[in-house]
DNA sequence: CACCAGGCTCCGA
DNA sequence: TCGGAGCATGGT
């Protein structure tokens, strides 16, 4: 795994490269400080293996996409490293959410205000973390506000995070996983469409939020929100591939053209 | 000053 | 079903 990519590609936006080559950041409570030379630590850890998808052989997805077409074969060079994280389900839901028409440095600075101490009276959420691994972590001091916790709110409240329109479409969803009516870890069996068309009644959020967030906040390696953005030039960029071929790699294939496509000159301009 | 950002809703063909 | 404006905000 490569850490840098895997933490700043992208996929998440609550982890920081703080100096060279060492990075800060939260995930369900907890907050880490880590470097590459550190990762076979995180191995060790029952939490942190799990986050990371440590279990996961990722080179042998990679080879399988390899195998689809020459530019996806360079596209999985290119991330080669990079894991799918294993993010809690609201926290990705509400970031894509924060995301949409807007850039990663602000979806960082929204986000960041939305985990500020105090500002909704949320609370780090482990207090104790017991046995560290020799791993730098401790409880977060800005844990991700819970759902039940925003419902409350209303849209002026919000006023101080500064993401515009979007707010609207934040506390719509926290009251819908809040009261039941979106189960998001329901979603983690259900069927793909199935899943993808109750994410997508919450108000904001259209398909490319609602994909992502299976893949990222439910790790459904099998959704593909590439098909959103891309859309019709699949058959443009990647000729002869379906995006059924991509099978289980499907949300690993996204994660490498995205990053592929960002860094090569914008090849795919609209 | 335009233009755009890991889109979506709404509206009018 | 499809296309295009508008959306809040901030960076370039």
């Amino acid at each position: 795994m490569d850490l840098r990519k895997t933490l700043l590609c992208g996929q998440c936006f609550r982890w920081r490269e703080v100096s060279p080559g060492v990075f800060t950041g939260t995930a369900a409570g907890r907050e880490l400080t880590v470097t590459q030379a550190e990762v076979p630590l995180l191995a060790a850890d029952p939490f942190w293996r799990n986050y990371f998808d440590l279990e996961t052989d990722y080179a042998a997805l990679a080879k399988q996409l390899a195998k689809l077409h020459p530019r996806l074969r360079e596209a999985a060079n290119y991330g080669r490293g990079i894991h799918i994280l294993r993010q809690e389900p609201w926290e990705a839901l509400c970031s894509f959410i924060l995301s949409q028409n807007n850039h990663i440095p602000r979806i960082q600075g929204i986000i960041d205000r939305l985990c500020e101490p105090n500002a909704w009276g949320t609370q780090p959420t482990v207090p104790t973390l017991g046995s560290t691994y020799g791993l730098r972590q401790r409880a977060a001091q800005r844990p991700f506000p819970p759902p039940e916790v925003l419902a409350e709110l209303q849209v002026e409240d919000l006023a101080g995070l500064r993401c515009g329109f979007r707010a609207k479409y934040v506390l719509d969803a926290a009251r819908r996983v809040a009261d039941g009516r979106l189960p998001l870890e329901e979603l983690r069996e259900a069927p793909l469409p199935q899943a993808r068309a109750a994410l997508m009644q919450v108000f904001g959020v259209g398909p490319k939020v609602a994909d992502c967030t299976l893949l990222y906040g439910l790790h459904r390696m099998d959704a593909f929100p590439v098909d959103v953005w891309i859309g019709r030039a699949m058959e443009r960029w990647f000729p002869g591939v379906q995006p059924t071929d991509f099978g289980a790699a499907a949300g690993l294939a996204q994660q490498y053209i995205f990053d592929y496509i960002r860094s090569s000159d914008k090849f795919l301009t609209k």
